[in-house]
DNA sequence: GCAATACCTGACTAAAATACTTGGTTATTG
DNA sequence: CAATAACCAAGTATTTTAGTCAGGTATTGC
């Protein structure tokens, strides 16, 4: 697995669907205004949330993107690992060049490291996040402050 | 925290150096060799993991770098923190593009994972890093078997 | 003192990945 | 048939990564 920009922006997307889809599909073109992301960029990330079938699409006017299941079914592990899918696999193991086992070893480390974010990803549904999102809405003023205290930092899982 | 090859390569070469310690200063063109990174590559990451206290070094003929302390009680958080520093803070707080809050919460939601991140290599040490490592040489040949059939395990959460 | 060793430093570069954009096509509705 | 909105392929600009190069400086043993 692997985080980046996108992920977090097909993340922020799902919660803006799961937020809005009482109203029926919802176009890729209000989700892009509402959080300031390009629309082209946007219909790349929603064919692969499709591809993984996290969301359904209904085209034509008034068409547009539903989730595809129970918003509470929909975990951001699976979200993240649709559109930043990393066929990785940098296993030594079919290759010999895995001095004295040092390698290994930091890539069974890795490997554990990979499983515990992987878990943490599969607890989180899009429901609560979503749920967090309104409320947070409400408290906006208090959001700045509660940022700045702790520091909020950028995970990046690469490989 | 970011998580790169640069990381590994970091965390392998100090699990070399935890492995020949008793053997005084330790020349990086020795590690060099035996893990396969080049050399100047190596003294990049060492100056930083010097700066990071991490190491000592010891100049001219016969020098090399130490661990700064025991095994024990260096984390692999420390290591790859120290030479993928990233300081990135991508925040909200400041700016005024914060839709409605769910960047923000996507932000939160980032930020709890990389406390579990760090939580998890931050309670991985080095002297155990090294341990497995040298009942890996010895069964050097076991290896390739043990990770084609389970997918590897063995995790350490301390906290 | 003078090589040889090995740490130290900064700038530079090739390659890869990321984050987009461009320019279309196809299906559906009113 | 015109507007809408999903679909699709390719290209590109920027950034990051991984690594090199070209010099230093401190220390040691002969």
């Amino acid at each position: 697995m692997k985080l980046t920009a996108k992920g977090r922006y097909a993340v922020t997307a799902m919660v803006d669907l799961a937020l809005n889809e009482d109203r029926g599909p919802i176009s890729l073109s209000e989700i892009a205004e509402r959080q300031s992301i390009s629309l082209p960029y946007l219909e790349q990330l929603f064919a692969k949330l499709k591809r993984s079938q996290l969301v359904e699409s209904v085209r034509g006017p008034g068409g547009g993107y539903c989730l595809s299941r129970d918003s509470k079914a929909i975990f951001v592990a699976e979200i993240v690992g649709s559109v930043d899918e990393t066929v990785d696999a940098t296993r030594c193991a079919g290759k010999g060049d895995c001095q004295g086992g040092e390698m290994c070893l930091t890539h069974e480390l890795w490997s554990d490291l990979n499983d515990q974010i992987h878990n943490f990803l599969k607890g989180v549904d899009l429901a609560s996040l979503a749920e967090k999102s309104m409320s947070r809405r409400l408290t906006a003023n208090k959001i700045a402050a509660e940022h700045s205290q702790n520091g909020i930092a950028t995970v990046q899982i690469l490989d």
